[in-house]
DNA sequence: AGTCTGACTAGTA
DNA sequence: CTACTAGCCAGAC
């Protein structure tokens, strides 16, 4: 009786937090870390929302699972968020994470 | 109640 | 690489 659904999304903005300077991870490990790994929607729903109910979450270190920048254009300009990762050491070619792998955060790993 | 959309992922062709 | 389908869950209409 205490799977509230509040704490998925408090749970996210916690992972995302988290996620140490020069690191990226991808919306399904956030989703598989918290027991959910077909929710991985829920995980950029839960970024979208973030700006108003968590502001100062790193969203821009959160990707899909290839790397690819694809909620770039949430973040008000296009190139914010690749500018952001680049002010981390993350270089990023064709919107994409380069050696995403080894950049890559894996929240259950860690945590 | 239903329907559509979305910052996803895996599978198939 | 692209295009489509299915599953997933929350929100807006």
């Amino acid at each position: 009786m205490e799977s509230d659904k509040q704490n998925f999304f408090e749970r996210v903005y916690e992972v995302v937090h988290q996620i140490p300077r020069g690191r990226v991870t991808t919306y399904g490990a956030i989703a598989a870390f918290l027991g959910s790994k077909g929710s991985s929607r829920l995980v950029g729903w839960a970024m979208n929302q973030s700006h108003n109910a968590c502001p100062g979450i790193p969203a821009h270190r959160v990707v899909n699972r290839l790397g690819i920048l694809t909620g770039k254009h949430h973040f008000g300009s296009p190139s914010m968020m690749q500018q952001l990762l680049e002010n981390e050491n993350i270089r990023i070619e064709n919107d994409r994470v380069v050696d995403f792998r080894k950049k890559f955060w894996d929240p259950a790993r860690t945590l």
